[in-house]
DNA sequence: TTGTAAGCGTTATCAC
DNA sequence: GTGATAACGCTTACAA
């Protein structure tokens, strides 16, 4: 099995090797009679050409790489991700490419990663997710004309191909949504401050308020990390100020639900004294007492789309818009 | 930075090509003075070797592959796998591997997939999940002398290398647990059929009521697909019965909330009237109302057991034992 | 149209 | 110890 390669493919058809790669190749030029003879060997050996010497020999390994920057155990049990990861997996499966996943957890790993994956021209390209403000990793790639594309944004950088969210209008659409239902104080709790996603969605945040004639507060607003605890004690501080929010704007679920059940304890009732919106709409939303009303973030569509446009960019093919953005839906539930 | 190989190198330090290979594989027979040469050359340009070229002269890609055979939809949001994926990631990095996933949905894409992985070298080894009870795709593997672990149990041959929870301990423990609690009437709501897992935890729960004196009742049985509403309508079975269960124990988590769930739109208190147990301790046990009493499966430890004796098998050290078992414990909340 | 041969960037086996 | 040199399995000019 080990020693199935395309000379012994060659000797069985009786014909050249260079043939048998262009039979597999689906090179037109090759007569009828030869490309039948070589294919039925082929078949009948079931001989598939070795990817490791193609990788050599193309320039090209036909595999996309994921690169997450958070630790597995924040990456663990998030169910963005393995929508994420399912979804990229499933659409480059189309085009016959493969997806290799990493994680970066530590800035010394981070930069082994990088060295790991596009020094050694192990993936063809890379797709980014959860860009910062100001991103050395993506400086990096851009300087060494690597292909990539960010899901996300990243502003500085004309050149980089992105596919977001609408983060802005879905944040808008959330909160104009809480106002125009009567809230009067709505609060908003991003995720980590250097994230692009926290940014942009205080944005859309702040941008409803000014549309509602409403002034901004920065006693609203608070941040966390991308676990129970820590929405929890953000959750905590909104509670402390006084007057306390009427309603509530989660970075995503997890953030939402653990900022949820901190109202909770402290008896608040919701939604009626308090309304509380996520994002992702993961399947948290249904299981939980109130349901969680949540902003349906199209997470198959950013791969999709993500993974088409890394393709083009791999195969030479300059995309089209090099920003994409998906549009977002509120799913209303209970909570709000 | 694409023309930086290694006879690049040699000439920046005036030795020959293969003593570069020499000292970047720390072959101890080169002479000091040529070696510290070597290096700084390397240092300073940042050379890394191509992996694509290592690849195809030593036939090792340094890649393991994941096949998922759920669809991608189901894959998505499933806590497990986002775990098992992370961990994954996290432990073949340790070993300087890296982690390709696919997804084997169809039959047909089913057997390209292995084509793809397997025939073609693309990856050195592979992780399977959820085994089936007369497994395809182990026979295949066993066959084709092809590294892989499973993480399950396959019992029809003995040389498959395997990492499983301990499922029938961990069902008898959880319906031990009922029991001794004063459930008489305990029903079991496993996954599809064919899985192995449905099979060993409903042997679990029979060992723990046989061990209680209690005769097993089939009406007390059910099935479901990995998603709430089959788990749903499962529940909604049992509940048709009479007298109803007092107790539900679930494959997995989602299943036990879809079920309690259920319950709950049937008007039954919980855990008063039916108590519920899921599996995985995923972070939707926290935000249900009752939170909800689940075995904690060590996913991490799965993974890193696997990936361990995985790499083994590649490298050609035969694993210790064949066959491992991760223990699980009983995360005890309020529904039951 | 088909065959011959030169790489792709490494590693490993030879001589020196 | 070190330097040529032959693979690894495939693709693709170039020659026939």
């Amino acid at each position: 099995m080990a020693e199935l390669k395309q000379v012994e493919i060659a000797r069985l058809a009786g014909v050249s090797q260079a043939t048998v790669s262009r039979v597999l190749k689906g090179d037109p030029q090759v007569n009828e009679a030869m490309r039948e003879r070589v294919l039925a060997v082929v078949q009948e050996l079931g001989y598939v050409p070795d990817a490791r010497a193609q990788s050599l020999r193309s320039q090209r390994t036909r595999l996309l790489g994921l690169v997450v920057h958070r630790a597995p155990a924040a990456l663990a049990g998030d169910p963005f991700f393995s929508t994420l990861i399912a979804s990229i997996v499933e659409q480059s499966g189309r085009y016959d490419y493969h997806l290799c996943v990493d994680t970066a957890r530590t800035a010394r790993s981070q930069r082994a990663i990088y060295e790991e994956l596009l020094r050694t021209r192990r993936v063809d390209g890379l797709i980014l997710v959860e860009s910062e403000t100001h991103d050395k990793r993506i400086e990096r790639l851009c300087r060494e004309g690597f292909p990539f594309v960010l899901i996300g944004r990243y502003d500085p950088i004309d050149a980089v191909c992105s596919v977001d969210n609408d983060n802005i209008g879905a944040a808008f659409m959330a909160t104009d949504y809480l106002l125009r239902t009567g809230r009067q104080r709505v609060a908003y709790i991003g995720g980590p401050a250097g994230l692009t996603v926290t940014r942009d969605r205080l944005q859309g945040y702040k941008n409803a308020l000014e549309a509602h004639g409403i002034g901004y507060n920065p006693c609203l607003i608070g941040f966390s990390e991308f676990n129970e605890r820590s929405a929890a004690s953000a959750m905590a501080e909104l509670l402390n100020h006084s007057p306390a929010p009427d309603a509530v704007l989660g970075l995503d679920d997890r953030i939402a639900l653990g900022a949820m059940r901190e109202a909770k304890r402290h008896g608040v009732r919701i939604p009626d004294e308090i309304a509380f919106i996520g994002f992702n709409d993961s399947p948290l939303c249904n299981y939980v007492e109130p349901s969680l009303t949540s902003v349906a973030v199209d997470i198959p569509a950013l791969a999709r789309k993500a993974t088409e446009m890394l393709i083009a960019l791999i195969e030479g093919r300059e995309p089209h818009p090099k920003r994409q953005i998906v549009p977002a839906r509120l799913v209303k539930r209970e909570s709000a």
